[in-house]
DNA sequence: TTCCATTCGTTCAATTTTTCACGAATGGAT
DNA sequence: ATCCATTCGTGAAAAATTGAACGAATGGAA
């Protein structure tokens, strides 16, 4: 199989929630252009992306939504369950924390870590929180795959730090700042700020 | 001027960032391979961008960060304030509202909406919270641009209807779905599950 | 049965985005 | 004063992404 580019992997995501919420609602076929009207791509958009993997449409008819989801999954998510954990249990990291959309069965937020004396050894969201500077030795026990910076940007290297130091390998940087991390570790950063400035300034398309 | 396309948007509202970081740091100079090597671009990326802008580099010396800062911030953010108004004050939404990362100057949460009565009333970070029945009235009076979905994924799209009715056409959905809206609404979603995802899927680059 | 409208899968073209390559300018060293 | 290493700015090449076009397959209608 040829490798997935990152822009189809998340609209591959996309699809699979969107086949998730259809079969939800008893809708066992449709077609990539309903694909398309729902999440805004285009047909073709679609029809090529899911042609990445093995084709599983009928002319005329559309896909199954059931079989669809499944090939997509396959290939994508198949019995893969992501270890998260969290650095910073603030309002945000809260928030994340409690997040309700989770897929429980992909991803379990497994760890949480914080400096504060009034979170260390409490329970968020199910999730406990421990002191920083047990993080190497609990990210180990517990395999976590994917660390989320939610401290404030003054710490957000010392926590990457950290990440880096438990063997983390991707991380996903919620702080207004950039950090410095080994060639190997990925960082995906979510600066709410250009989030919205950049929606902002994005004059139509 | 030419139109400047999303993706170099989102870059340059990141040079702004650590232009404004450096800037702090009293760093006065910076050259385009060091900022490459912050924020993670290539340097013929970063000169390219800024070259869309008027030129303001001097050759074997760098930019003046506090020059070029300001440079970057006449196209895109010249005496702008983005009003901001958000759906739904749960655990999210909450966190957003008490963000300390935001520009006061350039972004302003201006009014929240909720249906519970406990939190109709109240202030969060600093913002109010009124029933959703009241948005069309409350957002046209406080001029909101941009709208902020955090309600729970049953309720989005009545969020996003209001915040059509209310005549905002700028989007940003949180909720793990989709929303539908008329062509000229610009919507940004940030589903958590699929940012986590696509990261644990994306081997390497 | 035969025909037709629909929708898939795929190739090819167009567009956008990124990277490469190189001349020009500058400041410091000799 | 001259030279050199560095860094900018930009035009052209390369790569990636998107979009259009079209044959093939299918299910239903006449």
């Amino acid at each position: 199989m040829k490798k997935i580019p990152r822009k189809t992997i998340t609209r591959v995501l996309l699809y699979i929630r969107t086949l998730e919420a259809l079969a939800k609602e008893k809708c066992y076929l449709v077609s990539s252009g309903q694909l398309a009207e729902i999440t805004g791509l285009s047909d073709v958009q679609i029809r090529k992306d899911i042609s990445n993997f093995k084709s599983v449409g009928k002319p005329r008819v559309g896909y199954r939504t059931g079989e669809l989801k499944k090939t997509l999954e396959n290939y994508l998510l198949q019995d893969i369950i992501v270890h998260v954990v969290l650095f910073g249990a603030g309002n945000l990291g809260s928030a994340v924390l409690q997040y309700p959309g989770f897929h429980r069965k992909k991803i379990r937020l497994v760890a949480a870590f914080d400096v504060s004396r009034h979170k260390i050894g409490k329970k968020i969201g199910g999730v406990k929180v421990y002191p920083v500077d047990r993080a190497p030795e609990i990210i180990k026990r517990v395999h976590g795959d994917i660390g989320i910076i939610t401290v404030p940007k003054e710490n957000a290297q010392e926590a990457a730090d950290y990440m880096v130091l438990s063997g983390l390998q991707k991380i996903i940087n919620f702080a207004p700042c950039p950090v410095s991390v080994p060639a190997k570790v990925q960082v995906r950063n979510i600066d709410f700020t250009i989030e919205f400035l950049s929606l902002y300034c994005n004059t139509q398309k």
